[in-house]
DNA sequence: GATGAATGAGATTTCATTCAT
DNA sequence: TATGAATGAAATCTCATTCAT
C-alpha cells in the first residue's frame, strides 16, 4: 500500500536543512519578533515584485526596520529566501486536517488523498511556487537540493509500487523507480499549468484526473484494497 | 490516431514569431556573418554562464567584435536569445529522421515514436533547455508564450485521444484536454530530470516507461492499429 | 657616556598619557577582571587581523562579552588600542633583567646593552609593532606623538654623544642631535627587517652589526672607558 | 667601489611589477588620457585625503569622469594606486640631471651623491611615501614587495661593500649584507623623519651627516679613490 | 554592570546602452 | 558596418555606537 505522505515530485519542498541550522536563534523575544516580521515582509516582497527583481531594502521597509537589522539575522537574499520557504515547508508537510478517509484506505484512495493534498497546498503557496522555480532555474546549488529532495520522495513512492506489484496489484512490467518519478513529476506539473499559470480547472478534476490517470498508469484494480 | 509531431507538453520550442520577423537580414555577407558569429557565441556564453549571468561583453567576446556591433543586429539579450532559440528549434522540430518504424503505426507505435523524438531532441540541448526554464520563470511574457505553445500542443493531443475514445481504443472517464496535458507534462518532466538535472537513465528506459505509462493511463490496447 | 635605557629610536613605546590617565579603573573587581580580558583579547584580534581589519565586535566576541560592555571600559578602537600598548609598553621599558656587565660600562659596552635590549624587546612584540605602524601611518596625531618621543631619545643620545665628543673619544665633525637620530633610525630599522618582515638574522648578529656601526660611526675607541 | 644607483633601502620604489602588465593599455589616444587623468587625479587625491579616506568617486570627481569609466582602467583603489606608483617611480629611478660629479668618484664620493640623490627623490615625493607606508602598513602583499626590492638594493650593495673590505678600504670586520642594510635603512629613516615627519633640516646637513656615517661605519678612507 | 538588537550613512561595483569616430 | 570609451543609476553590505531591558 501507498504510504502516507506521499507528496508528487517532492517539489517546492526542499529544507535547505544545511545551512538553516547554522545560524543560532535571536538570543532575545524582540529579536525573534524581528526575524518573524523579516520573513513575513520577505515573502509579501517576493510574492509582489519576483525574486530578482526585489530589493532588500523593500524587505526591510515593509518589516519596518533599518538595513542594518537585516544583516543580524541573514547574510543575503539568499538566506532569508531560504527561511521563507522553510515556514511555507510548514505549511506543505503539515495540511490542517487529515487527508484520509479513514473509511478508504485502498491504493487508489490513498492516491486520491496525496493528490489531493498536494493541490490544496500548491494552490495556497502558488506564488511561492513560481518564485521558487525562478530561484532554482538560476541557481544549480538550490537545483541540486531540489533534485535530491524528489529523488527521496521518489524512492519512497517506487517502494510503495514495488509493494503493490508484489502482491500483484499494480503493472509488473513497470520500472517501479521510474513510474514513481514520472507519475510524481506528472501531478507536480499539473499543479504548476494549474495554479501557477493560471489554466481554469477546478480542485476537483486535477484530483480525478490525476488519481485516474496515476490509477491507470499502474493498472490498479480500483476495487482493491 | 495520435498524430505526427506529438511533442510532449510542447516546451522549449517557443517561437515568439511576434518579433523575430520584424528585424530584417543583414545586407551584406559581411553582415551575415557577423550575426551568425554573435548568435554562435550567444548560444556559448548562455550554455556556460546562464542567461542571467552572462554579459553582453561576453557575447562580444566570444564573437571577437566590439560591443557596438551587438547593436547592429539585436536589441538586446532577449532578442539573442530568441535568435539561438530559433536556431535551436529547428532542431528540435526536425529530428534528423524518422524513428517511425513504417509497420507500427498503431497509437502505441506513434507515441512511442513521438517520446523518443522528443527525448533525443531534449538531449541534444539540455543545456539551452535550461536557459529556456531560467528566462520563462523569470519573464512573465515568455511564460505566456510557453503557456500558449503547451495549450496548442495539449490541444492537438486532446483531439487524438478524443479520436482513440471514439474508437473505443481508449478509456472513456479521462478527460481528453486534462489527459493531455498531464501526460506530455509527465514526458517533458522526465526529460528535465534525465538530462536537465543528470539522473542517469538510458535513452530506451525513458522510451519505454513513459510510453507504457501513456499506454497504461489511457487504457489503450497495444495490439490495435 | 651613553645613558641608560637608550632606545634606539623611541619608536614602538608612545606613552600616549594624554588620555590614558582620564578614565579611572573599574571599581570592582569583576569589572576589572572584565577590563582585563578586553584588553588581552584585543590583542590577540589585532595581530591576528591587524588593526584596521578588526572589528569591536570580534574583540568582545573574544573576551566573551557583549558589545555594549565594551562601551563600559573604553570609548572606542583607539582606545583599547593604548591599553594594549600600555601592556606591552611595560615589557618593551624594562627588561627582564639587566643586560649591563658591571664590568663593562665602557661606551661601546652600554650601547651594546641598549641595542640587545631592544632587539629583545621588538622582537617579544614584533606583531604589535606592526600593528603600531598600521596605526600610526593612519593616524597623524598617533604619529605625532611617536615623533615627539623619538625627538626625545634622539635629544638624550645627543647630549651622550655630545659628551663622547666633548671628552675627545667620538669623532667632533659629526652633528650629534643628526647623528644620534640617524643611528637610532638603524637600529629600528633593522628590527623591523628582521623581526617585522621576518628576515633571518640571529639576535647576535644584530646586536653586534648595530654596535660595530654605531661604535665606528662615531669612531668610538673600543678599549675607552 | 660602490656602484651608480645605490638607493638606500630600495623603499618608495616598489614596482609590484607583478599586475601592472596585465591589463592592456588604452586602444585609444581618448582612452590614454583618459587614463592618464585618472591617475593624476588619483595621486592629488591620496596626498590629500590619505589613501584610507579617499574615496573612488573623488578620484573620479577630480578627473571629470563618471565611476564607472575608472573600472574601464581599474579594478579598484589598490590597482590606480600601483599606478601611481609606477608614474612616481620614473622620477625616483631617473632624476633630471648626473648626480656624479665626474672628478670625484672616490668611494665616498659616489656615496654622497647616492644619498643626495636619495633625499632629493624622496623630498620631491615626500607625501606619496607616506601613502606608501600607510597601504604598506595594512597591506602584507605590499609589504612583502617592498621587502623584496629592499633585498635586492641591499644585496647590491653589500657586494659594493665586501669590493672594498677586499681592497683593503672598508672594515673587514663588517658582515657586508647586514650592513648595507643597515646603513640603507639609516638613510630611508633619515629622509622619513626630514620630510615625512617635517624636521627641519636641510638638504646639505642630511647629506652630509648621512655620508659621515657611511663613511665612518665602513671606516672608509676619505682620500681613498 | 551586562546585554544584544537596532541603527543608517555611505562607499563600492556592475553593465546595458549610446554615440562620436 | 565596426569600434570601444563613456555613462550613471541603483543595489548591496559594513560596523561603530546607542540605549532599552
Amino acid at each position: 500500500m501507498i504510504t502516507r505522505g506521499h507528496a508528487p515530485d517532492g517539489e517546492g519542498i526542499p529544507s535547505l536543512a544545511d545551512t538553516s541550522a547554522l545560524r543560532e536563534p535571536p538570543a532575545t523575544a524582540r529579536g525573534a519578533r524581528t526575524r518573524a516580521a523579516l520573513v513575513a515582509a520577505a515573502r509579501i516582497v517576493f510574492e509582489r515584485d519576483g525574486y530578482l527583481d526585489s530589493r532588500l531594502t523593500d524587505i526591510t521597509a515593509e518589516a519596518a526596520c533599518s538595513t542594518g537589522t537585516f544583516y543580524t539575522y541573514f547574510a543575503g537574499k539568499e538566506e532569508i529566501f531560504q527561511a521563507v520557504l522553510e515556514v511555507a515547508q510548514d505549511d506543505m508537510l503539515h495540511p490542517g486536517m487529515p487527508r484520509l478517509d479513514p473509511e478508504d484506505s485502498s491504493p487508489v484512495g490513498v492516491i486520491e488523498a496525496s493528490n489531493r493534498a498536494y493541490f490544496e497546498a500548491y494552490r495556497r503557496n502558488a506564488k511561492l511556487m513560481l518564485i521558487l522555480d525562478q530561484v532554482a532555474a538560476g541557481d544549480s546549488g538550490f537545483r541540486e537540493v531540489r533534485r535530491r529532495r524528489s529523488r527521496a520522495f521518489a524512492d519512497r513512492n517506487a517502494r510503495a509500487i514495488k509493494d503493490l506489484q508484489d502482491r500483484g496489484l499494480a503493472d509488473r512490467d513497470l520500472d517501479p523507480l521510474m513510474a514513481a518519478r514520472a507519475l510524481s513529476g506528472m501531478v507536480s506539473r499539473m499543479a504548476y499549468y494549474a495554479y501557477g499559470l493560471g489554466e481554469d480547472h477546478t480542485l476537483d478534476e486535477l484530483v480525478e484526473t490525476s488519481t485516474a490517470l496515476w490509477a491507470n498508469a499502474l493498472k490498479l484494480d480500483r476495487n482493491a484494497r
